[in-house]
DNA sequence: AGGCTCCACAAGTTTTTCTTGGGCAATCCT
DNA sequence: AGGATTGCCCAAGAAAAACTTGTGGAGCCT
């Protein structure tokens, strides 16, 4: 681990940011305001920045001094509750699932509203945050992953192994398709490009799927339209944006209920499944086993 | 806040956790093994519990020292970054948004599509990431943020303040109502919560609802249904999964649709506005005067 | 058994944290 | 404008926390 700055002066910090007083972030801390201003004056010396203003009685926080407030104070609230764990102790019984960012709406949604079907009363927590995760740190009961190599040592249950094919939505296609369901005249910029991020490099493009159906086009993502979160790509092309590459997971509800049409039945598939891990005490949980059960029905949702 | 445990001392006891030996903490540390020993001690102490079993020359970890370590890895670990991040300090014609996750699809897509009705060929690259960001060095027009202080310095337009009202699907409330749209008498756990994080400490909850009804209801949220995202909290009541505080904004087109019902008129003032925040250098280009005209134009999309 | 390694303890030393009292600047009130 | 109040700053000293040193005890290896 990297060199700590000083910690008593990092508290004293969160308190007077918090406060936006010195005196009673003294009076918080059961110190003198002198103290306070001297430990300010210390982190502010190891950080070689200004945190404060001073502005004769009053002080603001610099943007350096803004910018670290929000992370200052989770990482000591994150202590404060180690502690506040540690002098209590207790457990629940809480489903927590985590779940990447452009799963959450489309696909997973859908199949908690079945889950809670079942177990109408059933406690739950739904985060949304891309991997890696620390199951164990967060104390998360299943998480569900792009491809099967995250989390070593967890149960792991194969879910679905997507594919994207080509959507887009009727009134686009009727402007803008003129009878060319190869894409092969399309506009360069009305194609809708996923940019799937480091974590995704084995993601498929608009020239694996040209290549899939034996053609040599290769869209290039620079003169398109570009969306950072795959689930933002069907929804810009359920708005007309465009033809997008759609993951058919989220895109089946729309494609059913005919506000997207697929271009084509040629799909490629992505580089890998998506998957279900669970720390192996928790695996055999009803819930979790229910949730599990539900997301390996790939049935459609409605 | 709580009380926060001996912050030095947490120091003492990641570092021999991770070490699993207080001399080759003393030597990662900088200081003898006894002083380590001590703040071990010392810590033990204020929990009132044993960290490590101690066997003869040996150290272990205790299931109690095993629970805490990940969190307090990771809380020490953020400090550090923080620290780092003090101590650190980079043309195109592409139009580059950033918006945060939750109003990624619901919100900002529908406003993209009007956009390009006006300029069908702009290239444009869409990026979901929450607060804070650095628009300078990750080249960003123009970032749409959730209050006005992350940027000073920069450009800033207010977009809307958005507020947020008790929604559901029609179907949930037929079979759930009750004829209770004061909803005094919903089950606890159907209540949806939106977990907001320590960025969005200023945002409304059930209480406040509540409260703005003149009522003393304050649904616990451990017994609720909880999502890390407040468009996911839509997108679950659109799904029945039970009632969300939800962001006109982004309820907007489902409310209209007919997918979602307001359970009453009553809504609760986010704590901050939505802005928008440029570059000063970029803010009268064409594209972006553009979008920040159609962003200001609070009028519902189809 | 002897040697090596490493944690524990107690007493003393060093460093950090805090207090106190006075100075300075901004704000408020008359 | 002048005075009172409030709150941050500074310097010196006091108190508390953190650390060192030397010795003892226990486990492991040869």
């Amino acid at each position: 681990m990297e060199k700590l700055p000083p910690l008593n002066a990092i508290k004293a910090f969160e308190v007077a940011a918090r406060a936006g007083s010195f005196t009673l972030a003294a009076s918080e801390l059961g110190v003198s305001s002198a103290a306070v201003s001297q430990q300010i004056r210390n982190l502010e010396s190891w950080f070689g920045k200004q945190l404060f203003v001073r502005t004769g009685n009053r002080i603001t926080l610099t943007d350096a001094g803004h910018a670290i407030y929000p992370q200052t104070a989770r990482a000591l609230g994150d202590i404060a509750a180690i502690g506040q764990r540690m002098l209590e102790g207790g457990l629940r019984t809480r489903l927590v699932v985590s779940v990447p960012f452009s799963l959450a709406e489309l696909w997973l949604a859908p199949r908690l509203a079945a889950l809670l079907e079942a177990f109408p009363h059933m406690a739950i927590d739904v985060r949304a945050e891309d991997d890696p995760i620390d199951l164990m740190r967060q104390n998360v009961d299943l998480r569900i992953s792009y491809g099967d190599y995250h989390y070593p040592g967890l149960r792991m249950v194969r879910l679905v192994h997507d594919d994207v094919l080509p959507v887009c939505a009727p009134e686009f296609w009727h402007r803008h398709g003129n009878g060319d369901p190869e894409l092969t005249e399309l506009h360069e910029s009305l194609f809708i490009h996923t940019n799937w991020g480091p974590n995704y490099a084995s993601h498929p493009t608009w020239a694996d799927w040209f290549a899939a159906c034996g053609g040599s086009r290769s869209p290039d993502p620079s003169h398109g339209r570009r969306v950072g979160l795959s689930s933002l790509a069907i929804a810009s092309a359920r708005l007309g944006l465009g033809v997008a590459l759609g993951q058919r997971v989220m895109a089946q509800a729309d494609l059913e209920a005919g506000r997207l049409i697929a271009l084509s039945s040629v799909s490629v598939r992505l580089g890998h499944p998506y998957c279900a891990f669970m720390p192996p005490a928790k695996a055999d949980r009803a819930d979790v086993a229910a949730l599990v059960g539900l997301l390996v029905k790939a049935a459609p949702t409605t």
